[in-house]
DNA sequence: AAAAAATGAATGAGGGTTCAGCCATTTCAT
DNA sequence: ATGAAATGGCTGAACCCTCATTCATTTTTT
């Protein structure tokens, strides 16, 4: 059955069942069966249980990074790229709540239980605020003295936390719009 | 022997360890000889060993709260509580850099934990941004429209990301104290 | 001497991984 | 054209190792 695409059927489900259980509660047989495949068929496809999360976190956020740039590719003031960012990262959160919890929730261990896995990809995601900024920073619309690489940081924490919100309480007291605006806004303003 | 505290000693050997290998990866046999102590003797003072975990957080949580709460208690300007609060929170990553660990990346990541359990303590330390923000707000000095329960989250989320450098990388390029003044700088800037 | 505290070897459950075999499909020989 | 043989994706029960937890025994305290 050339057509089933295993692979990709495992993905999938293995992001429901991590999103579920947590990557180290989870059981091989129960990625399996959501997949609907043997326990078997999963190490003809995946090397290990590491191997499953590391190739979800690429190809996964892959698929984010071109979604992202397409989105902030034709705007030209920096001020709104972020907005747009803000939005786009937490409206993840409604549309996709299982994958933004397995990258929200296991990624940042991961560089702990696997220590020589170095995450090039979440780096390319987090470095596209940076670029926002270092371009606000050379049209003179954003404060120069403050560092992008701790201001990327910052605005993608600032962004996650609420991701968080949303992810461990049933009915947050807001709506991801809201919060996509005041976040922006608090920024930008800051970043004057 | 009374005096030995054995309670805190495998609490202060499962920072340790929790730090080094994750929860998961930790075993209960590692946690004692870290503390010096027969495996059966942790069974002594814990049900088991996601009550270490529990325990190990409520307590050192509740630490942290008094200590941040005398810090900030003699300040009358709201934008330099939040200043105080960003400092004593990112110097806690060089201080105490193996309970922020476990904190971080055990506790406030963790699926299994932050679902099933309602976590009072955690609420406790950020509203103290809430109460922040909100005293501004009275002041006329932050902008009314800006809700304090997500301008809390932002700020924590915005410094916890960068403990999380500190954490993840040997040599982060910035100080804590520059990466402290930006990040409040930022948002004393942006909520006027 | 009795009680309390501590020990650590033994236990047993859990689950990642393996592998001998199944079956549908394709290729080959007659 | 038909049966035999080879191929290879897939299966899932069994293997085996890793600990969390227990408890009979020893040590310490009162």
């Amino acid at each position: 059955m050339r057509t089933s695409d295993k692979h990709s059927k495992i993905i999938q489900a293995a992001i429901k069942v991590f999103a579920r259980k947590g990557f180290f509660n989870a059981r091989i047989s129960d990625i399996a069966k959501e997949a609907k495949v043997a326990d078997g068929t999963i190490y003809l496809y995946f090397n290990n249980k590491f191997d499953i999360l590391i190739t979800l976190f690429e190809e996964e956020i892959g698929k984010l990074i071109l979604e992202i740039k397409q989105l902030i590719q034709d705007e030209t003031d920096p001020a709104k790229m972020l907005e747009s960012f803000a939005l786009y990262h937490l409206r993840l959160v409604e549309d996709r709540k299982d994958l933004v919890e397995v990258l929200q929730l296991e990624i940042r261990q991961s560089n702990k239980f696997m220590k020589e896995y170095r995450n090039t990809k979440f780096i390319e995601y987090i470095d596209i605020i940076a670029g926002i900024i270092q371009r606000g920073q050379e049209m003179n619309i954003f404060d120069k003295t403050l560092q992008p690489g701790i201001v990327k940081r910052a605005y993608l924490g600032a962004l996650d936390e609420m991701c968080r919100l949303w992810i461990l309480t049933p009915t947050p007291p807001f709506k991801v719009e809201e919060a996509a605006r005041q976040i922006s806004k608090i920024f930008v303003n800051g970043l004057r």
